[in-house]
DNA sequence: ATGGCTGCAAAAGTTTTGCACTTCT
DNA sequence: AGAAGTGCAAAACTTTTGCAGCCAT
């Protein structure tokens, strides 16, 4: 079976290294987080997969989310639903708005957070290997809506 | 059916004025969440609901996690789990700080989050109504062990 | 060749829901 | 009286696991 040979080297090479191998579901689970919309939940992601290879089960996308989380590549997000959604590994770190209107996700930069980090981390005598911040409120368009 | 008097006058009114019953199951659940050690989840809620009410059901424990949670009483935190956790709306506003290794959880204040939201909700356009901030690592002892 | 990976099916765990009955107000 | 709440059982949903065969290295 012949896989896309996109740009995905350093991902392949951060696989190898660590003894994982690299399977045509495992190179599209991580195309689809790559460059999916961001902040897909499992079975979004096991529909967009069926899309190309259309016997791949969900199993192996619950596993290989695993995998890839483990590894670094992947990061698994908690929004206030009962199901985890997932984003790819972003170069630079950032944080989630939710829109409790419209269930819309914003995206923004705190430089905030890794002063946090450290401060608590000294605070607690923790090592600190993860800062989630997760605001929820209205975008201006549902606020509208509301009055 | 005769239901402890305890100090939730404040809670009451607010269950009253939003049209909600005071029954003695949401009595029993909201003083659990209240004084529990906090962070509980439903599961555990539900444990220490029958040792004192031997046949509350656990679908009635969901119900009013959910209704007072809507009601603004109780908090539910999303932590690195496939379930959710509880805990009573604090006084002041704090965070978690989750070991990974042995599962300990300690809480935190940060005056940076409230400086953060106004940031972020004026960037953004957003009317926003919850900020949590979630961090994950190791404790003291833990960092022992591994080493 | 061999140990990790997959698909399938089944299980496990969490949360929700339908319904008849009860209870708060 | 009437509407909201409860217990029970069943369903819905998310995630994990066992196993026999397959495939990347």
């Amino acid at each position: 079976m012949v896989t896309k040979e996109k740009s995905l080297l350093s991902e392949r090479k951060a696989l190898r290294s660590a003894g994982f191998r690299l399977t045509s579901q495992r190179a599209l689970i991580l195309e689809i987080i790559g460059q999916g919309s961001g902040h897909l939940d499992a079975d979004e992601v096991y529909r967009l997969a069926r899309e190309r290879q259309p016997n791949i089960s969900l199993s192996t996308v619950y596993r290989n989310l695993q995998a890839l989380k483990k590894l670094g590549l992947v990061k698994e997000l908690h929004f206030d639903e009962s199901h985890h959604h997932y984003e790819a590994k972003p170069a630079a770190e950032h944080h989630h708005l939710v829109c409790l209107g419209c269930g819309k996700i914003v995206e923004f930069g705190c430089q905030l957070s890794n002063k946090l980090r450290q401060e608590i981390a000294r605070k607690k005598g923790f090592e600190v290997t993860g800062v989630e911040v997760h605001m929820t409120g209205y975008c201006s368009k549902c606020r509208k809506k509301k009055s």
